[in-house]
RNA sequence: GGUUCUGUAGCUCAGUCGGUAGAGCAAAGGAUUGAAAAUCCUUGUGUCGGCGGUUCGAUUCCGUCCAGAACCA
């Protein structure tokens, strides 16, 4: 049995994901599912770069606004959105468009048994919290005690996931991860976006500054004043910078240079993800056309 | 003009009672199955401001010059 197709497009934040997602869209007649982390978010739409009505120019978007910013969202619940989705695509002969940045996300869609367990939520935050209680130390101790030090392939300092495994082992969950194989589920093909490293950079300094004169000030104080923001949405870089101008330690062009700063990191970090983890064929608009792009994504439809 | 202080990694600074130096941040690379725009790991040769002197040996002591800061005139 033929495996059933799924484009993915990604890229660092700045590089002109939207831009060439709306072409691919058009072009193949596609809508978009969201694999960004943030724009999931209600309300957080300058910050996080969110396609706007007009640049989506008719063309239907999924996973975008779909929970409030005092609500928690995590990969397991997207991972559940977008099967759902894929499969009612697919059921419809319709290919699949996931275009975003969140590598896990994206990851955690395309392999065959990367699965999540049901958890249940109350005992989960019960265990979570007696283990913040404990050294780094003592808490790598208690998980080499348990399953040996043979399977752990956490960093004792990782503490945020030493203590989710322990959890995980609490709630009776395999926790050998040797046996995941990552087998793709689909056909798959991923169109990664890319360009040299300092003209990233200056784009993403001068994606904030637009951001800033685009009254991000005034969403972020709404924010402020209206939700308290859940632990995964308060992450948000282009948010969390603000808190410390609200208190009066920082002014605009500190919240402005440490949103640039976050944001050139991040864009780090995406690349060594999608470089390591995802099977990417990349491209740089300075030197591939948009039509090399439409060609490979045509034959890939045809293969 | 005088006195004092400062001048060490891209930035902020430690330090060497004389044997050519180290932290944090930044940067680069990496990990990545439930917070992932998160979390964590690895990587530090730099005329120790210039020139001279003392010394087996000076970034460290002495002299002098340059630059900056504060205070006194």
């Amino acid at each position: 049995m033929d495996k059933k197709k799924l484009l993915i497009l990604v890229g660092p934040t700045a590089v002109g994901k939207t831009a060439l997602s709306i072409d691919i869209a058009k072009h193949f007649g596609l809508e978009v599912i969201s694999g960004d982390s943030m724009q999931i978010y209600k309300g957080m739409d300058i910050g996080t770069g969110k396609i706007t009505e007009d640049e989506k120019k008719g063309i239907p978007h999924h996973m975008l606004d779909i929970v409030l910013p005092d609500a928690e969202y995590s990969v397991g619940q997207y991972q559940d959105d977008v099967n759902y989705l894929m499969y009612e695509k697919h059921k419809q002969n319709a290919l699949p468009f996931i275009v975003g940045g969140t590598g896990l996300y994206i990851k955690s869609l395309i392999y065959e048994n990367y699965a999540f367990n049901d958890e249940n939520q109350a005992e989960k935050h019960t265990w979570t919290a007696h283990y913040e209680k404990f050294k780094n130390e003592e808490l790598y101790e208690m998980l080499e005690s348990r399953i040996g030090n043979a399977v752990i392939d956490i960093h004792p300092n990782n503490r945020r996931r030493v203590i989710r495994t322990l959890v995980k082992h609490d709630l009776g969950e395999e926790i050998d991860k040797s046996h995941f194989k990552n087998i793709p589920k689909y056909d798959i093909f991923i169109v990664g976006l890319r360009t040299e490293r300092e003209k990233l950079y200056a784009r993403i300094n001068a994606r904030v500054s637009t951001m800033m004169q685009n009254g991000l000030l005034e969403e972020v104080q709404f924010l402020h004043d209206n939700y308290q923001l859940s632990k995964t949405a308060s992450a948000a870089i282009g948010y969390k910078e603000f808190d410390d101008y609200f208190k009066g330690h920082i002014n605009l062009t500190d919240v402005e240079a440490l949103i640039q700063q976050h944001s050139r990191q991040y864009a780090k970090r995406q690349l060594t993800f999608f470089r390591n983890q995802l099977p990417v064929q990349w491209y740089d608009l300075e030197c591939d056309s948009v039509e090399t792009i439409m060609e490979d994504i045509q034959q890939f439809i045809n293969r």
